[in-house]
DNA sequence: ATGCATGAGTA
DNA sequence: ACTCATGCATA
């Protein structure tokens, strides 16, 4: 409750004043799926909030044990992370970004507006160059046709601000401090690589075997302005969703022969291009949990990543952790399986409800209203992911029997609008 | 691998 | 207040 205001008024949690020692970590390459994090840090939060936060601190007690014998018990909730900017590195210098053509036959186009082009960077990456849009509308955004299942039922026909996805923040950032391989070390013995070595495709990844299955894909757009009649793929255009699919798929393979956590690639792509990115985010790439807006932007990123890794191969990477920014964050609310049940019947109801709904919603589960919103727009995003969670996710994906019904074809929401009032 | 959360940019 | 891109903290 005093979080959700305080985020209303106006600064959400101010950047504390405690500063815990910064122990830095690093990649812990090859470290299986334990991730590094947890440090041990004082207690210290502001305010007194002391209930809400439902769930256990204590879980890990196995990890800890293995850990090295200490025990972290972290009953705080918001920590402070280090109030430094640090990232400042990540100037602006956007430009890249362009990569991402826009959307499929009939999608919004999105536009990048550079609002810093401190510096274009030329380092002779093959991203940046936009294919000129086309139609300058009309049609939405979801709908991945591809793959197996396209159960982003909007049937409603209220979902016209999400035309808006355009550019947000697609700043590439390219510092130009460091120096190219931030990773890729040279203690193997080849440590000839420069900024100048910078492929611009990969000869065995999209052009090497591939197109292979289904194509149904109803949304691919393929009209490459110039002549390119050819092959959809290159991280020079706009991917289909099958080529998304397969390069994840390599992608993740490459990665994982060539002994990378995903985290590692995170990382990496942060000391080599200047964004950084979590393993969550590598992780739902390889499981094409984005959007597909999102999907393409990456690929570009990640695509030169693979590059650079396999030609110099086994070389592990030092680099320190870039310091996350201060902020704080509300502790993650568990929310019960009933409650959750709850919520998702709502949500087949009506996904988009009104304020006034979600209070009365919140106020019934005995949640947040804040909790409850953010819930709702976390689920919508799912909805919209490449992925739908629940799809047999299989390989050959063969027997994909499009055309019949889905194995969880969610039925549309009939009505919205609905109020319950059992306060 | 994911659930809940934050924030920028919009409408 | 929403969408989107992302990520910390969890399971």
């Amino acid at each position: 409750m005093l979080w959700g205001m305080a985020t209303a008024t106006s600064s959400p949690y101010l950047t504390s004043s405690r500063i815990l020692s910064g122990p830095v970590l690093h990649s812990d390459r090859r470290g299986g799926g334990m991730q590094p994090g947890s440090t041990a840090l004082s207690s210290g939060y502001r305010g007194d909030h002391s209930v809400k936060m439902v769930q256990s601190d204590f879980m890990q007690g196995a990890m800890v044990a293995s850990n090295g014998g200490h025990m972290l018990s972290h009953a705080h909730q918001w920590v402070t992370s280090l109030p430094h900017a640090a990232a400042a590195a990540a100037a602006a210098a956007v430009a890249a970004a362009e990569a991402v053509s826009p959307w499929p036959p009939g999608s919004q186009q999105q536009e990048v507006k550079r609002s810093a082009p401190r510096e274009e960077l030329h380092s002779g990456s093959a991203l940046h160059h936009r294919s000129p849009h086309l139609g300058p509308h009309q049609s939405h955004p979801g709908n991945w046709g591809a793959t197996s299942a396209t159960h982003i039922s909007i049937t409603e026909g209220q979902q016209q601000q999400q035309q808006q996805q355009q550019q947000q923040s697609l700043v590439y950032s390219q510092s130009g401090g460091f120096t190219v391989n931030g990773m890729l070390n040279s203690h193997t013995g080849q440590s000839l690589m420069h900024p100048g070595l910078v492929r611009r495709e990969s000869p065995e990844l999209d052009h090497g075997g591939h197109h292979h299955h289904h194509h149904h894909n109803n949304h691919a757009p393929h009209h490459q302005p110039h002549g390119v009649s050819h092959e959809p793929h290159s991280d020079e255009d706009t991917p289909t969703s099958d080529d998304l699919e397969h390069f994840a798929k390599q992608f993740k393979q490459r990665r994982i022969k060539l002994g990378f956590t995903q985290a590692d690639v995170g990382l990496a792509l942060g000391t080599l291009y200047g964004n950084v990115f979590s393993q969550t985010t590598i992780c739902r790439f390889e499981a094409l949990q984005l959007s597909f807006k999102n999907m393409c932007k990456l690929k570009p990123l990640l695509n030169k990543w693979l590059e650079e890794a396999d030609s110099t191969t086994g070389s592990p990477t030092s680099i320190d952790k870039i310091a996350t920014q201060g902020r704080k964050r509300k502790k993650r609310t568990s929310i019960e399986v009933s409650v959750k049940g709850a919520l998702e019947s709502h949500f087949l109801k009506c996904p988009k409800p009104s304020a006034q709904e979600i209070n009365s919603l919140a106020d019934t589960l005995q949640l947040e209203k804040e909790v409850v919103r953010v819930w709702f727009c976390n689920r919508r995003q799912k909805e919209k992911r490449m992925t739908p969670p629940g799809l047999p996710r299989t390989p050959e994906d063969a027997y994909s029997q499009v055309g019949g019904m889905g194995p969880d074809t969610p039925s549309p929401s009939i009505d919205c609008k609905r109020m319950y009032s059992d306060t």
